[in-house]
DNA sequence: ACAAAGCGGAGATCCGAACTCCAGATCCGA
DNA sequence: TCGGATCTGGAGTTCGGATCTCCGCTTTGT
C-alpha cells in the first residue's frame, strides 16, 4: 500500500521538493502505454465493472504489471478520463465557434452523443458513478456555461424553442446514450435515429419532419438486443 | 434443493396428480404477503441487485422465511413480475381503447413510461436480463401488435410523422425511464418533462410548441443527481 | 557482465450475496 | 388445554469473484 513507485528523487544529495520522476526503462514504458490503450478499450466496452484482470489480459501483460504502473483501479481510471472529460468540454467550445446556432446545438449533441455512447465507462462516470466524482465535477463546471451559451444564442437567433434549458441537453445525450446501450449489440447506430427524431421537437414551428437517418429496429433485433444486453443478474 | 415446499398431497391414499397446496398457516400466510409487498418495493427502488436480505429485513422476518417460502431470489422475480408485465399488456389494450387515435398514443407512453420509470427491476428485466426471459419474451410478443396498431392507426389519422415505427415505442419509453433513474432522486417527476418534448416530435408539422410540464433540473439539482444515483463502484 | 529495474501470474485476502440449519416460538385440532 | 405439526429468526456456512501481493525469473542499459 503506498508505494513511492515512479516517484524518486533524481539527485541524491538534491533533496526533497520537486521529485522528478525518473523515466521508465523503455520496455516498462511500452507496457504502460499498452495499459492504458486496453484499458480504454475494455472500460469503452464493458463499464467500470471490467476487472484489471480483464485489462492486463487484454494488453498482453501480467496484472502485476498494472498495479506495479497504476497504484489501484481507481487511479488508473483517473488517468484515462481526465483526457476523455477535457475533449467533452473541447466538443462544447468547437460547437460555440460554429457561426450558425443550430448548428453549433446540433453538432455538440451529435458529437455528446457519439462520445457517450462509444464509452460504456465515460458514461457512468457522467451519470452516476461516485468514482471520477471531482473530474467529472470539474467538467461539468467548464461546459455549463458553454451549453447554455449554445441554447440561449439558438433561442436568440429563433431556431430554438424558448423554453429549453441548459440542463436539458444533458438529458438528452443521455438518453440517447440509454438507447444506444439497448441497440449497440444488435445495431450500434441506432440512436442516430432518435437524435433526429429529438431534433424534431426543438425548432418553435416545423412545417415537415426531418427525415429519420437510421432504420428501426426490426422486431426480431429488438428481440435479440435484450437477449445479449448487459447481463445484469446470472 | 428442491424442496416440495408447499405441495403436499392432501389425502394419504389419494395418490398422485393433482396435488393440492395445502393452504399455509395463518401466520405464515401473513408472512408471505408481507415479503411479496416488501420485495415489490424494494426492487423497485433498488433494481434486480437488491439482496434478499434487503427484502427480509424490509418485511419485518428472517431471511429463512423467505428461502421457505420461495425457492430463491429468481423464483420470487417471478413470481412478482408475472402481473406487472400483464400489466403492461392492459395499458396497451386500455390505449387502443381509446377512441382518439393520438390520445391513444399519447396514453400508452405515458402509462408505460410511468410503470417503468416507477419500477427499477421491471426496466431491468425489460430491458436487459436474462432473468425473466421468458416472460418477458412473452409480454412483448403480446405488445407487439398491440403497438404496432396503435402507432398505424395515429399515422392513417394523419396525427404521427410516417417514418415512426412500432419499435420505437419502447425505445421512447427506455430513454424517458433512464431519464428518470437520473433524476428520481432529486426531482422524480421531470421525465414528464421529456415525455412532452418527444411528443413534438411526433406529428407532421406542428405550428407551435406544447408548453413543458415539468421544470428543468438546476445545474444545482444537476450536481446533486449525479451524487446520488444508482451508485457505480466502491 | 552485472546490478537495477521490470515481469508474470499463482495465490493470499477480502467481501458480499445466496442459501442452510436448528433451537425455540407459534398455531390449531382434538 | 395440551401436543405435535408447522413455522420462525438470524447466526453461520459456502461460494464466487475481484483486488492486490509476492518472489523467482527475465530484460535492460551501462
Amino acid at each position: 500500500m503506498g508505494t513511492l513507485e515512479g516517484m524518486s528523487i533524481d539527485e541524491p544529495g538534491e533533496d526533497c521538493g520537486a521529485v522528478t520522476p525518473r523515466p521508465l526503462r523503455r520496455d516498462a514504458e511500452r507496457n504502460r502505454q499498452r495499459i492504458l490503450c486496453a484499458a480504454s478499450e475494455v472500460l469503452a466496452e464493458r463499464g467500470l465493472d471490467a476487472t484489471l484482470d480483464d485489462v492486463a489480459h487484454k494488453a498482453g501483460v501480467g496484472v502485476g504489471t498494472v498495479y506495479r504502473r497504476f497504484p489501484g483501479k481507481e487511479a488508473l481510471i483517473g488517468a484515462l478520463f481526465d483526457d476523455r472529460l477535457s475533449s467533452l468540454v473541447a466538443i462544447g467550445e468547437r460547437a460555440l465557434a460554429e457561426p450558425d446556432p443550430w448548428t453549433g446545438l446540433v453538432s455538440y449533441l451529435e458529437a455528446a452523443a457519439e462520445l457517450l455512447t462509444a464509452d460504456r465507462a465515460l458514461r457512468q462516470i457522467l451519470m452516476f458513478t461516485a468514482f471520477g466524482r471531482d473530474q467529472a465535477a470539474r467538467a461539468r463546471a467548464q461546459l455549463q456555461p458553454v451549453v447554455t451559451r449554445l441554447v440561449s444564442r439558438a433561442q436568440d437567433a429563433g431556431c430554438v424553442r424558448a423554453d429549453l434549458r441548459a440542463t436539458d441537453v444533458p438529458f438528452a445525450v443521455f438518453m440517447l446514450a440509454a438507447a444506444a446501450d439497448y441497440a449497440r449489440p444488435v445495431r450500434p447506430a441506432t440512436w442516430r435515429r432518435y437524435l433526429a427524431l429529438l431534433l424534431d421537437s426543438l425548432p418553435p414551428a416545423r412545417s415537415a419532419t426531418t427525415p429519420l437517418p437510421e432504420p428501426p429496429l426490426s422486431p426480431a433485433e429488438m428481440q435479440s438486443a435484450m437477449q445479449c444486453g448487459p447481463v445484469y443478474l446470472r
